[in-house]
Formats: structure tokens, C-alpha cells, sequence
DNA sequence: TGACAAAACGAACGATCGTGCTAAATTAGG
DNA sequence: CCTAATTTAGCACGATCGTTCGTTTTGTCA
């Protein structure tokens, strides 16, 4: 079987493209398939319906990411330089080196929210998948004594996502050149208050 | 000038809820005139174009999170209190609360980030406006010494904004019910971090 | 109430959407 | 090289998109 998994293959790149872009609603076919020389229903005929298409491209996106930002910073050392690589790897990831819209899947996360369908799915599927892997880096670093004993990583990872959702927004929409360094600082903030033993409390004290 | 502008409001209502679960360009006016009874040259003859009715849903839009988050939190006192109900208000605001879709603004920001034209330059002034709110209520914490006296308050509007993106993906998309406390937790560090004097920062040590 | 302006309607336009169907072209295997 | 399977093209469909235009209804004020 080559051929045909092979244009299929081409026209998920630029369909990560577009949909980088414009969303995944707002990839379309007769868009697609006039940019890629190809004929509407012939390209139709790789995947059987939208929604397939939609769900293909985030697949082939996740498949990228993969390439492009979680296998390289899995190779750094364990604990927090595997965070921090993974980190970096992101920050270059959701500016326009890979995808030149940005980052697919935070455009996809405020897209999908609302809608129900197996794109949600597998993307919800991905977003936790992600979040977990980051969870497991740092509780890796706990082990490595990076960090602090009773460290939440799920928290840890759920800011760290915020972070970079704040980087997306500064850089993308604001277009504020000072977005990584700001982006950095808030990176370092967050692991310098894993590293320290738990913080003393001031006449304030409150629970976690 | 009665009737006129009271319609227009009533599609304006309609439109910024459709559209935060849509987005504006999801917005049809086909679709908005048939759900309130109008014909479709109807409602377009209010605006003289889709372009002006995204922008005008963005503005109306504005308006409803001054009335239901930025009013009533500049009632707070000054300072940290402030600063908390605004988050907290914009809690409540990024839930079903008031636009059954979420947060309109956070889902615009990654449709049009990308795109050029009136909408974008009407979102990126409201989210300018809204970080620098952010970082003047901030400011004036440091004022009544509720924040260590050198404190980068651009840094911490940049930073909250990347707490309320992070609540915003854990609640809606991820459906997470942790997600109010997991943004409460984060918003407590960070408001510590503002308050505690600069840790002091030994090579790699940890800080005291 | 009658005249004038504002507002809403109805129909139509060209374009594009997703999706079928059938036929032609291309590829792969013996 | 011939054949069978796979891949692409062509054409058409109903629907919906934003937009225009002329007409009709509605509201306002002297």
C-alpha cells in the first residue's frame, strides 16, 4: 500500500497547516484540496467525512508534537532539566517554527470546548495525556530530589500548562516581544517553589 | 431612535452567546436571525456587514464584563482584597455564569490571533486594557504594602491571565471539577510569591 | 391623523460548503 | 504486459453563506 497513504499523508500536513491557522472548522476541503492540486472528491476520498479529516489532523499534529517537542526533551536528564527541555521545547513549538499558526491544539482546546464528537475526544484524550506526561517528569524529579517531597505534580503540571497558555496569548495575539522572557520567569518561579521545602507560613496561614 | 437600538441589543445578547460557544466566525446571521424571529436582511441591515456584527459582539461583549467582573471587584478594597475578587469574579465569569460558552475573549483570542482586520484590533486593545487593569490593581497593592515593594506587576497581570487560561482549558475542555481549587491554588502562590521580599538567591541554592 | 423616516421583510445573487455517484486514470502483482 | 485493485477526477445535489435591492410594514412626530 504506498500511494495512497502517502498522499495522504501530505495532505494532513497541510491540513495541520490550515487548521493551525484557521481552526478545525475552518479547514475545508475545496480550500484543501485547490491548495494541494487535487480534486475535492478526490481527497474526500481518503478520509469518508469531515469529522474524520478533522480527527486524522490532530492525530498527525500529535504525531508531530511528539517529534518535535516530547521525544527530544525526553532525551535531557531526568527530573528538572527534562522539565525545563520540555518546556523550551514548547516555547519554539508554539511559535511558528513547526505549525506557522501556532500551537493546533490550544486553537483546537477553545474551539472544541462546547462541541461534542469524537474531535473533542481525541483531543481531550491528548490534552490529558500531555498533562500527565508533565506530571510524571516532575514527580520524576521528586525522586531525583529536584523537588520537594510532598510536591503536587498535577498542580505543578496544570500551571505549567498555564504558563504556556499565557506565552501562546502574549506572543500570538498581543504579539509582545517580551513573551518568552516573561514566559521563562514564570517557569523559574514555578520550579524555584517546587524546589523549596515547603514555604513558611506568615500570620496568614492556609491550608493547601 | 427606539425601536432600533433595542433590537440591536436583543442581537448583540444573542450574538455573544452564540458566539462564545462558536466563536465569531461561527457566528451565522442566518442561524442569529432565525433563533430571534428576524429575517436575515433584517438583523444584516443593523450592521452593514459580518465584520462590523463580530466587532459590535466583541464591544457588547466588553461591556457585560465590566457590568458583571470589573465593577464589582473595584468595590473591594484596595489592593490584595481587589485583586482576589477580581479573580474570583472572573471565575465565575469563564463558567456558564453569564455566556453559556465560556469566555468569549479567550476563545476569540486564538481564533483571530492569526487573522487581521477590525475584530483583532478591537480584542487585542480589550486584553491590553484588561492586563493592564490586572497590573494597576496590583500596583496599587504595592502601594498599601500588601506587595514587596519591587514587584514586576506586568509580570503578575501576565501571570494570573496564564491562571484563568489554565482554569478555563481544566474546566471546560478537560471538564476537570478540581479546576476551581487547582486555580485558587495557583492564584494563592502567586499572590504569595508577590508578597513574601525578594528571596534571596544563593547560586543554586534554594531560597530560605 | 397624515406625512415622513426608520425598520423589517422577501426574494434573489454568486459562491462555497460537505457529500454522494460514476467513470477515468493510475498503480501494483502475477 | 495484462489484469485487478486502488486512487483520482468530474459532475451534481441540496444547503447555507454574506450581501444587495426594492418593497412593505412599523414607528414617530407635527
Amino acid at each position: 500500500m504506498g500511494k495512497g497513504s502517502e498522499t495522504r499523508q501530505l495532505i494532513l500536513e497541510r491540513a495541520a497547516q490550515t487548521a493551525s491557522r484557521s481552526g478545525l472548522d475552518g479547514l475545508t476541503i475545496g480550500q484543501l484540496a485547490g491548495e494541494l492540486g487535487l480534486s475535492k472528491s478526490g481527497l474526500f476520498a481518503h478520509f469518508h467525512s469531515k469529522e474524520a479529516l478533522q480527527v486524522q489532523t490532530l492525530r498527525h499534529a500529535a504525531e508531530l508534537f511528539v517529534d518535535r517537542v516530547v521525544r527530544p526533551a525526553l532525551k535531557a536528564p531526568r527530573g528538572e532539566p527534562r522539565l525545563r527541555a520540555l518546556f523550551e521545547r514548547w516555547l519554539a513549538w508554539a511559535q511558528a517554527d513547526v505549525l506557522k499558526g501556532g500551537c493546533l491544539f490550544v486553537a483546537a482546546a477553545t474551539e472544541l470546548d462546547d462541541l461534542d464528537g469524537p474531535a473533542r475526544d481525541e483531543l481531550v484524550r491528548q490534552q490529558r495525556d500531555w498533562l500527565e506526561l508533565i506530571a510524571n517528569v516532575a514527580r520524576t524529579g521528586v525522586g531525583e530530589g529536584h523537588f520537594q517531597a510532598g510536591l503536587d505534580t498535577e498542580q505543578l503540571a496544570h500551571d505549567l500548562h498555564g504558563v504556556m497558555l499565557a506565552y501562546h496569548h502574549a506572543r500570538r495575539l498581543l504579539r509582545d516581544p517580551r513573551a518568552p522572557q516573561r514566559a521563562r520567569s514564570a517557569f523559574d518561579a514555578l520550579v524555584r517553589a517546587a524546589r523549596a521545602p515547603r514555604p513558611a507560613r506568615s500570620a496568614r496561614a492556609r491550608a493547601s
